[in-house]
DNA sequence: GCCAACGTTGGC
DNA sequence: GCCAACGTTGGC
């Protein structure tokens, strides 16, 4: 690894982020058939899941794949943060129902980044996610939360993977 | 800067 | 389709 990106990855220990997707759009089956297995991230329209994107979110960070709006929502897979953000060139698309006519092309307001599935795994579904104790201050189960991405800790993180790979 | 009205999210 | 919760808008 070249001692440039060891110094980055120094400089960002591991994150991890939920990020939720409506199947119906973009399930984790249509990431995997994607090129490369990966998708950009369209139609963040919420200030505070931009700025994650634009402060906080690194290259190679871990992503729990979350459906959303759906009969089944729920943790579907595991991605990761492929690439830094970009603007989203669906809000200067009138066609497009994430157009944004106040955005200007040289001031896009709304950014994505790309987003790589690894797996899909087997559905950990809102309930079990509400009955596992060491998953109740996750912050996507925090009441009326309705952030597209959500922080997600390390923590966290161990003990889904552990749930999921059937550790 | 306040805040009521309105729109959206997302589980149910 | 319902509705709780929250974000945004816009008049003042």
């Amino acid at each position: 690894m070249p001692r440039k990106q060891q110094l980055q990855q120094q400089q960002h220990p591991p994150q991890y982020w939920l990020m939720k997707s409506e199947p119906d759009e973009c399930s984790i089956d249509d990431a995997l058939a994607a090129p490369n297995a990966t998708v950009p991230w369209t139609g963040v329209r919420n200030y505070q899941a931009r700025n994650f994107m634009r402060d906080a979110m690194r290259l190679g960070d871990g992503v729990l794949f979350y459906h959303s709006s759906c009969p089944e929502p729920g943790i579907a897979g595991i991605a990761r943060i492929a690439s830094g953000t970009r603007p989203d060139p669906t809000q200067f698309d009138p066609q497009s129902p994430y157009h944004d006519p106040a955005s200007k092309p040289d001031a896009p307001r709304w950014l994505l980044l790309d987003v790589q599935a690894l797996q899909k795994t087997r559905l950990m579904g809102l309930l079990e996610l509400r009955d596992t104790p060491e998953l109740k201050d996750m912050v996507v189960l925090k009441r009326g939360n309705r952030l597209s991405i959500t922080p997600v800790s390390a923590e966290e993180w161990e003990v889904i993977g552990r749930k999921l790979m059937g550790g």
